[in-house]
Formats: structure tokens, sequence, C-alpha cells
DNA sequence: GCGACAG
DNA sequence: ATCTTGTCGC
């Protein structure tokens, strides 16, 4: 199944560019121009990545409570910046705030769209059954900036089989659209692999019921099982499950072992499998795949 | 004012 | 996730 292939960066930017001369934005107005305030911080972080600082006007951002808010080329540079153009600083504050706030962006509200998009790929996915493979393999990705260093471990027989994949994101982590960010490497290094795959992060416990495991799963027409680390939602009862709106959609099997089912796998079944896998810890191929992507991270940033 | 916010 | 350019709600 096809999806939506976004690059936001360059969408983002787009946007930046559009604050005319003598305003100023905020953090937050962007975010909501890109169609979701969960944005904000990635809104940040895109800024400071940005390669262009004289093309693309970050020192126009500033916070929604009036304080100018960071820069790459240092906080002093951004207050001279915004000066120049009439913005009035003071004690590191925007004073005339209201008079040079710009939010009338020409946008169609991207992340909105791909909401939609992930209430659809949710309606499709098989949160049923039992899954009876001995194989699994696992997936995990790090991050330099806007690389990303993935890899897959594979269990066969006895057997560990690594892979590896370097790839540019066009995407950044944003709560609720981890599917954007990581399917590409999902897809990509379990080609081939016949497998049920781990995914470090959520599938059915999700605002939409599409966490990356879902997500993948449903796009590539495969089994998968999320695990992630931490609770992106809800509250752990207590008889380990992750309840929301009164719904059972993920399990803690410790606090940092929280399973959901990704696809074409019931949660009771998933639950069974992890924690056949590893009693009741992480499972161990999970931790491998990310020390293996954490390696080739370091690999190629000798400091 | 502090926590929530998958990775 | 990395090593830091956020915002809202309790």
């Amino acid at each position: 199944m096809n999806y939506t292939h976004i690059n936001l960066y360059d969408y983002f930017y787009g946007l930046v560019k559009q604050i005319p001369e003598g305003y100023i934005t905020t953090y937050g107005e962007l975010a909501k121009a890109l169609g979701d305030i969960r944005a904000a911080r990635a809104v940040g972080y895109m800024l400071s990545i940005n390669e262009d600082p004289d093309g693309i006007p970050c020192y126009k951002v500033v916070h929604t409570d009036r304080r100018m808010g960071k820069y790459a080329l240092g906080v002093e540079e951004k207050a001279r910046r915004l000066r120049k153009d009439g913005i009035i600083i003071s004690n590191g504050m925007v004073e005339n705030f209201n008079e040079r706030f710009f939010s009338d962006f020409k946008t169609d509200y991207p992340l909105a769209k791909l909401q939609e998009e992930q209430e659809k790929i949710a309606s499709m996915a098989d949160f049923a059954g039992d899954r009876d493979e001995e194989n699994y393999a696992a997936i995990d990705v790090s991050y330099e900036g806007r690389t990303g260093y993935g890899a897959l471990v594979y269990y066969d027989s006895g057997e560990y089989m690594v892979k590896n994949l370097e790839m540019k994101v066009n995407f950044p982590y944003i709560p609720g659209y981890l599917g954007y960010r990581e399917s590409p490497f999902i897809e990509k290094l379990s080609v081939n692999v016949d497998a049920l795959l781990l995914i470090d992060a959520n599938g059915l416990l999700h605002p939409r019921k599409c966490g990356l495991a879902t997500f993948a799963g449903v796009v590539l027409g495969r089994a998968t099982i999320g695990v992630a680390k931490s609770l992106l939602m809800g509250k752990i009862d207590d008889t380990g499950y992750v309840v929301y709106n009164n719904e059972k959609l993920g399990y803690a099997i410790n606090k940092h072992t929280i399973v959901s089912p990704g696809n074409m796998i019931s949660l009771e079944s998933s639950i069974k499998k992890i924690k056949l896998l590893g009693k009741n810890k992480y499972p161990a191929i999970l931790k491998m795949v990310h020390n293996e992507t954490v390696a080739m991270r370091k690999r190629r940033l000798p400091s």
C-alpha cells in the first residue's frame, strides 16, 4: 500500500520564508501551519539545523510568551537582526509583539492530512489472531541530524544476521508521526526477511491507533509487534494493561517495555510472544539492534 | 510551576 | 532520537 511521502523539512522552510519583512511569528504558530501544534518542538529543531540562515530567516521565530528564543548564531545576533527589522527587544522579550505578529501562512496543513491518512491506515490494520513464526527480526534507527542509521537483526534457528542501512530523512521526529519518519527504513531493511518484525515503537497504542508498528505493518502487508521504551499515552492499570479511553491498547511488561500489536496479530498474542523472548525484560534482540545503530552512527562520526 | 510529549 | 531554537494543561 502507498502512503504520502512529503518532505516536511522543505515544506517547513517554505513556510518560514513566508514571514514578511518586519514581522515575527512563533514556534507554535508555525506548528499550527504545519497542521499540528504538537510539532512545536520539531519546529525549533528544524530551525536549529537549517543550513541557510540567510535564505531562511529563522531569527523571526520567537516564543509564544514573547521570549526571544534561541539562535544558532547566538541570541545577541538574533536580537540584532530583529532590531534591524524594527522589532523592539528589551530584557530578551519582544515588546511590539502584537503589532508585528504574522500568522497568515499560505498552507494546506500537511500534518492534518497525514492524520486522516493514519486513520485510514489504522482502519485497514488487523489486530486479531496468533502468529506461529519461529523466526523474528528487530529494527531500529539512530540519528545524527538528517542522517538515519538503521539496522535489522534477524534471528533464525540459533543464528543472528545483521543488515545495515544509512539514509537521509525528510521528516523530523514529531510525536504521533513516527511512521512517516521511520517506515522507509523498515521497508528497505525487511525486504526478503521472512520473519515477524519487532519494532522499537508503538502500534495500536497511538492516538489514531496508527503507531509506527501498525503504520509500517499495514503499508508493507507484514506482521509486526510494537515494543516501546516509554509510554506515549494512557495509563498502566494494576494488571499491567495500558488503558486509554477505557480501551486496552497495550501492555507494560515493565515500565520500559510497552507492548502493543502492530499488524496481523492480537494484543494477547503480542504479549505472549514478547514474554517468550525474554521473561519480563526488554527483548535482547531489540537491545542488540539498538546497539548496532548507535555503533553505525559513531563509526561515521569520529570524535 | 511541573510534567507530558513513541523515537 | 540527541545533547537541546516549545507549548499546553493540570
